[in-house]
DNA sequence: CGCGATTTGTGCACGCCTTCACAAGCGCCT
DNA sequence: AGGCGCTTGTGAAGGCGTGCACAAATCGCG
């Protein structure tokens, strides 16, 4: 240990304010130093040089410390960060000390796997409610949780203080279902339905959309392929294309 | 500086090289531009201006003409951008023309659903193959497909040429997951497994999270939170956890 | 045929992010 | 106590991406 203040209330150590501004490209990493810093605890390390923590999390580890040093000087130059140390403040950063209230709207295939889903729980999240619009998915269970009616919406968010909703419904009725979530007083979404939406500019929207994902594959795909092709012929790409009806 | 040549090959017209290497950014907005091209032609546009697409996309106006412009010179000035052939360049770009063959490990809880989803037919992949471990998986049918023991991982790939994979398995499982789609060939992998991946340099990987996009939205609550709590009242959060002490 | 309205394509400046390189700080060993 | 090796934290530079602002190009119309 040192003269650090450590051991005190997270996020008021060091000379930092107590909410720095984080880079946008920071916070995205977070999450990843995170989930290899609970990795490493388990493994029993009690410390991490920035080295070791940048291979577990896939980047530079250059610009892992960067990313440290902004939340503030909780590493020991000569022998690294503190694991739990660590873990403690980067969650206090994220928020994930509240262990967030999550809603989903829309229990279809999808929605139905992400209500088992047990990453969640983990990872400070609760899933405290279920919503579906066709009366026939009202009323089921799944996982200790029952279906409610997208009606319910408004009454459970306030009773819940549900405040990030995630969206797994058809494309057509997303936009709908943002609304309610915004009338009902959710501040975040994730939105699995293609498309965009439209929200207040308090109110923030991340999307998971696989079809870019895979088509962004594709696109290396086809840059690969015309590549090795270079010398100006006939590709072996090309034959790949048929109907293949089914 | 050259004539224009609509109509003709995709990818061969105007005076770009078939291949033009793209910004990485631009690349991860063009299925956007591309599914909200779709939708515009389903509603009969014949054109429509960088203003109107910018809007259906979500993006600023000048940022799309500058994707566009990286593809060529597909617009004309005064009028925008004819829809069918900007679709036809845009996937032929990303490589949707070839149909790319997929193939899908891991039929648990997520991959069911993604195994069913209509999703990727419509936006140019065929799921072709489905895999697990467990034998009592294998011998499933889903939505016309049978699920298949890993192990004959390498024979199906060769035989549908399969350049894409998904991996759908528990997070210990995918490392070894990927090494075999590695070694059976597939130079592309969407991994929802929580983790980072090491593959050749060769292969390119894209992961999906969903517990990173809710810490990231939490992240933003929390900011939210601490920001409208600065003129010195309490908010809503506190009550969810102890006090901050200091 | 020429003119004004419209919209594209792009040069440019600015800010963010990444990466390098190294001084400062820390612990350990002698 | 002092030196040595290791690791953090950061200044500086370079690259990438964004958005503005405008010239060039095209169409419709009188
Ligand atoms: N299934 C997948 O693997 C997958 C993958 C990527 C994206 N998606 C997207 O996720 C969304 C859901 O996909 P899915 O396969 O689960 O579809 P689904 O049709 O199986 O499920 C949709 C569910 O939403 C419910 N719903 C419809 N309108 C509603 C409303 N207004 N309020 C509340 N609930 C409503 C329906 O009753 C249904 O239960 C779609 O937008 C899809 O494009 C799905
Ligand atoms: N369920 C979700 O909503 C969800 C959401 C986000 C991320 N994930 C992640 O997706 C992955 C799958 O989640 P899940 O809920 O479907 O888990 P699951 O346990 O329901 O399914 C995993 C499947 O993988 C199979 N499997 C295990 N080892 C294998 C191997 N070596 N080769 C082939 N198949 C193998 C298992 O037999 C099982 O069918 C996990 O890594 C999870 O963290 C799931």
């Amino acid at each position: 240990m040192s003269q650090h203040r450590h051991g005190s209330t997270p996020g008021e150590a060091g000379g930092v304010p107590a909410f720095p501004d984080l880079p946008e490209a920071t916070i995205a990493r977070l999450p990843e130093y995170l989930r290899a810093l609970h990795h490493l605890a388990e493994t029993g390390a009690e410390t991490v040089s920035s080295e070791g923590l940048a291979a577990a999390a896939g980047v530079n580890s250059a610009k892992l410390r960067k990313d440290l040093s902004h939340l503030g000087s909780y590493g020991t130059r000569g022998v690294g960060y503190d694991v739990t140390l660590l873990v403690d403040q980067i969650e206090y950063i994220l928020g994930l000390d509240k262990n967030r209230a999550v809603c989903l709207v829309g229990v279809g295939n999808l929605g139905h796997a992400l209500a088992g889903y047990a990453g969640f729980a983990s990872r400070g999240f609760r899933v405290v409610a279920l919503f579906d619009a066709d009366p026939k998915k009202v009323g089921e269970r799944i996982n200790g949780l029952t279906v409610q009616h997208i009606d319910e919406l408004d009454r459970v968010a306030a009773e819940e203080s549900i405040a990030i909703g995630v969206i797994a419904t058809p494309p057509g009725t997303a936009q709908a279902v943002a609304d309610a979530l915004v009338a009902a007083g959710v501040t975040s979404i994730l939105n699995f339905a293609p498309g965009v939406l439209a929200v207040p500019p308090n109110v923030d929207v991340r999307k998971v959309d696989l079809a870019i994902e895979l088509q962004i594959l594709s696109f290396h795909e086809h840059r690969k392929a015309s590549l090795t092709a270079l010398p100006g012929g006939r590709t072996a790409e090309a034959d790949n294309q048929e109907a293949v009806g089914s």
